[in-house]
DNA sequence: TTAGGGTTAG
């Protein structure tokens, strides 16, 4: 059906189908259609099809079938339709991100001699930049000139936006900058939204403040939505504090609030338990008129959830039923994966089962919730007859469903299951992402198959893919409790000739391995090594040290350590807890380190 | 241009 629609277009040869039945256009000079356009088709075949008919249904197009409908029925008309229709089409295709689908369409309508208005062009530049193609973005900023054209913030927007995607900072920075000295175009709300947003997602939180900042001075004044942008960000950062007085300085400067901004500031407290201050901010919220909507709720039934609160996030549930908020397929899914986490995977399943009765449909993350769920609780029947409903229900397995399976497999020990779901993901055209090897590693370590393990490191390295710290640090984890702390070393020492930084994780990893051994010296010197490097320890590694010596008897030295620890703000974890209990009850710490732990760390 | 889900190395 799709074949034969495109056979009928007149250059058909340049569209190719991939698997899912989607097209995608192949590559090309972007700007090909700056030789094409002017050139008047003249073969066109005309069904008498008035072009009244067809403006008003672009609406009800809802996938690229109906899109390439319509399209193959406006160019059979004589005379062809005007180029607003095109563009009418255009933009219904790009809102439901077929981006590929217009800029094949619109090469096409190019060939066939629509004249291409400043409208499509934007709309060319932010499909390439959505696509992560921004070069071709541009690169079409050429035609704009060429045809008269000047480019505004509908065609900047996308670009700084695509720049962004593509983790290309410093461009986007520098492009700013430019458009804000040479008055490229006007800068509005739009565009500094953008910028925004750009910057926080970049990690660069201070900076977007920074910028808030220069609006304040200038004639486009940050909005609710920047405000909400960045509090959302520092929330993201851990600096929730800094997010609230971001949020109380907004009144003070005539800025309001709305439910984003509310729901953002929520999520960052509700993730820290800071439950007092959710429930102030919600009562507030309601005071000034602004009510919680089914985001709000979900966020704070997923919170609720994850500190493993899951009757009081179905009483949540049922406060918002009552209030007539309607939950989704998110919000059962937050309240599912609570239930599994308790291992309540029974009355998760409840959930799963009653969302088609209540009109939702179960997405493949509401199959992998339940998936995992079934693992942990080592139900692999129910797990793998749920991994098989999913393509009879009409929904595509994703890479992430095949690695919870992998996983869920490894860790049930079927190591052969394994291997046939493999083969299986590959037959059927998924493609494994950097996560499936990971799984993959970790598990074969986990079940004692740490030489296979290492054999695809190996040949991870001979394919040429793109070779990532975490491979080397889950093999080098499994060879050092496998007591192959040689291999590990020798993994470890060739990382720079690999061009690989080891990370915190990395050192930690290697310096677990040698305390395990006691190894306590070569340890210290790992530890050096990681400081001279300027690799910041977290507390993970603390503890690690800590037991290190801890175990090593050195208790004198154990209080010093434990004395700088506490002082950079880290305190003795679970495993750590469970190391000083054993100690006690054989009585062999000292007393200075029996007063420190009860000063640093009451709870333990 | 702003907010919510599973898996993800010590």
């Amino acid at each position: 059906m799709k074949k034969g629609l495109f056979a009928q277009l007149p250059f058909s040869s340049r569209f190719c189908f991939n698997k899912s039945g989607t097209f995608h256009l192949f590559s090309r000079d972007p700007l090909h259609f700056m030789s094409d356009f002017r050139c008047l088709s003249t073969n066109l075949v005309s069904n008498g099809t008035s072009p009244h008919k067809l403006w008003f249904e672009f609406d009800n197009v809802n996938g690229p079938d109906d899109a390439l409908s319509i399209y193959n029925m406006m160019i059979k008309m004589k005379p062809l339709p005007g180029v607003r229709r095109f563009n009418s089409l255009l933009s219904r295709i790009v809102k439901l991100k077929q981006y590929s689908v217009a800029l094949s369409i619109f090469n096409d309508i190019s060939n066939l001699g629509v004249p291409v208005n400043i409208y499509i062009l934007n709309m060319v530049v932010n499909c390439y930049c959505s696509s992560h193609r921004v070069d071709f973005g541009l690169s079409v900023l050429g035609a704009f000139f060429k045809l008269g054209y000047i480019p505004d913030e509908s065609t900047f927007s996308p670009l700084l936006k695509g720049l962004f995607l593509e983790n290309r900072i410093a461009e986007a920075q520098q492009l700013f900058r430019k458009i804000v000295r040479e008055g490229l175009c006007e800068v509005g709300n739009f565009i500094f939204g953008v910028v925004v947003d750009g910057l926080c997602k970049a990690g660069n939180t201070a900076m977007a403040i920074q910028l808030l900042r220069v609006m304040e001075k200038g004639s486009c004044r940050p909005g609710t939505h920047h405000y909400s942008t960045v509090i959302d960000s520092l929330c993201k950062d851990g600096m929730v504090d800094a997010a609230m007085k971001l949020f109380y300085e907004m009144p003070q400067k005539g800025i309001n609030r709305n439910v984003v901004t509310y729901s953002v500031l929520i999520h960052g407290l509700s993730t820290l338990s800071r439950w007092k201050e959710v429930k102030t901010l919600w009562k507030e919220m309601i005071d000034c008129n602004i009510f919680p909507n089914v985001i709000t709720f979900s966020i704070v039934i997923d919170a609720l959830c994850k500190e493993g609160l899951v009757d009081k996030a179905h009483d949540v549930l049922n406060v918002m039923i009552q209030k007539n908020h309607v939950p989704n397929v998110l919000t059962y899914g937050a309240l599912m994966d609570g239930y599994c986490l308790q291992g309540r995977v029974d009355e998760a399943r409840e959930i799963f089962d009653s969302m088609p009765g209540r009109g939702i449909i179960p997405s493949t993350i509401s199959y992998g919730i339940l998936i995992n769920g079934y693992f942990k609780k080592m139900k692999i029947d129910e797990a793998m007859h749920l991994f098989r409903e999913i393509p009879l229900k009409g929904l595509e397995p994703s890479v992430g469903i095949y690695n919870t399976v992998l996983q869920g497999l490894f860790g049930m020990h079927k190591c052969s299951s394994v291997l046939q779901i493999f083969d299986e993901m590959q037959a059927a055209g998924h493609k494994h992402d950097f996560h499936t090897y990971c799984i993959l590693l970790d598990g074969l370590c986990g079940n004692g198959l740490v030489e296979q393990a290492l054999s695809l490191l190996n040949e991870i390295e001979k394919k040429g893919l793109h070779l990532h710290i975490q491979y080397y640090t889950i093999v080098m984890d499994g060879l050092c409790k496998a007591q192959k702390l040689d291999t590990a070393r020798a993994l470890f020492v060739d990382l720079p000739s690999k061009g690989l930084e080891p990370n915190v994780i990395t050192y930690s990893t290697m310096i677990n391995g040698c305390c395990e051994k006691g190894q306590l010296e070569e340890a210290k010197d790992i530890l050096l090594k990681m400081e001279q490097r300027r690799c910041l320890l977290d507390g993970v590694t603390y503890n690690i040290i800590f037991r290190g010596i801890l175990k090593s008897g050195e208790f004198d030295e154990a209080t010093k350590f434990l004395d700088i620890m506490v002082g950079r703000g880290f305190s003795p974890d679970g495993a750590t807890a469970t190391l000083l209990c054993s100690l006690l009850q054989k009585k062999e710490l000292n007393l200075n380190l029996l007063n420190m732990i009860e000063k640093c760390a009451p709870s333990t």
